[in-house]
DNA sequence: GCAAGGAACCGCCAAA
DNA sequence: CTTTTGGCGGTTCCTT
């Protein structure tokens, strides 16, 4: 078993959750339960004096804050009180809207933020990131109905809506409340390796049954509901998407010119022809990589249109951040 | 991982 | 005059 660097240290990482009143429960539990769970299995399994991760809730105040779900959780740090913490997550949920209107809070975090070796976001938390201006230049992502707000917030952030996580340097994003687990998962897999990730990642698989990915909101509904043209056309794509499609093509199927044909589109679903095509095609590629752990990667490759299954591997990686086989690692049957 | 060729994209302009 | 549409050419991106 390979292990990294990191893991012959002999100290305890400190990760520190920021929390906040009507906060998303999931955001703070999902990432927690990764961290501890990891923790005792790493100690128990590789005979390691001290536990490898210790989890805090950070807060404005100590004390009891009640969460969106009704749940209350106890914070046991203050934000003054905190001394510096390896990894540093900021937890998401409705609540944010308040959080990134407190001046003082957005500067104590962008202090943390300096001093951190890493700082994650889970579902909104990445717009409180983006408020506090630590989000310029990156790469980033958030929860799907969030995406539009993050780029108020920050325009020079580079948004990948469809991405489960996003790394960019020491700035972690990840999508809507579930992500949170994967991405725990993946900070994990950067410290102890990856064969440790899997193993702890196996043992929650049992618990806890990804409830709402991205990939649930299935594109062939939505092109049902449009109407027009361009609403027929996704149609047709969508029952040709096994085959190779250009944009003449596309375009002869809606009777325009290539280059009308592109802009209507780009107006139309806010993405270029052959990257919404693409996006089609990742999410035929998730349902059956989610659905059918037997399929060889070279088949589900052409049958959505990918062509060699380097090309799916790439799409993959250019719009997810994972590669096919990994993502049927994490969000495959068990 | 890299180079070459091709497809896609986009700004610009003109015509209806 | 504005809006819609189509063509051209340079640049970027992707596939092979």
């Amino acid at each position: 078993m390979t292990i990294s660097k990191r893991a012959e240290e002999r100290s305890t990482h400190r990760v520190a959750m920021f929390v906040y009143p009507n906060a998303q429960i999931l955001d703070i539990t999902g990432p927690l339960e990764v961290f501890s769970r990891a923790s005792r299995w790493i100690q128990e399994h590789l005979d390691i004096e001290c536990p490898p991760y210790s989890v805090e809730l950070v807060g404005e105040e100590r004390g009891p804050i009640r969460t969106s779900g009704g749940l209350e959780l106890v914070v046991n740090c203050t934000c003054e009180e905190l001394a510096a913490a390896d990894t540093f997550l900021v937890t998401g949920g409705i609540g944010y809207s308040s959080v990134v209107q407190a001046a003082g809070t957005l500067d104590w975090l962008r202090k943390r933020a300096a001093v951190s070796r890493r700082i994650g976001s889970i579902c909104t938390g990445s717009l409180i990131l983006a408020a506090a201006g630590l989000l310029s230049g990156r790469r980033a992502t958030t929860h799907w109905d969030y995406c539009k707000n993050l780029v108020e917030f920050e325009p020079d952030a580079e948004l990948m809506p469809d991405a489960i996580f996003v790394r960019d340097g020491n700035i972690y994003t990840s999508a809507g409340v579930t992500a949170g687990i994967d991405l725990a998962l993946a900070m994990i897999e950067e410290d102890w390796g990856r064969p440790i990730a899997l193993r702890v990642a196996q043992a929650l698989v049992v618990y806890l049954v990804r409830p709402g990915g991205q990939s649930q909101f299935s594109q062939h509904l939505r092109a049902q509901q449009r109407r027009g043209i361009l609403a027929q056309v996704e149609l047709w794509m969508l029952e040709h998407i096994s085959e190779p499609l250009t944009v003449d093509t596309l375009a002869d199927v809606a009777g325009m010119s290539a280059r009308h044909f592109t802009r209507r589109f780009v107006k139309e679903f806010g993405a270029t022809p052959a990257a919404h095509l693409a996006d089609l095609r990742i999410e035929r590629a998730r349902a059956m990589l989610e659905s059918d752990p037997a399929r060889l990667l070279k088949d589900i490759a052409r049958e959505c249109g990918f062509g060699p299954d380097q090309n799916m591997r790439r799409a993959f990686l250019r719009v997810l951040n994972i590669t096919p086989d990994e993502y049927r690692q994490r969000f495959g049957p068990a």
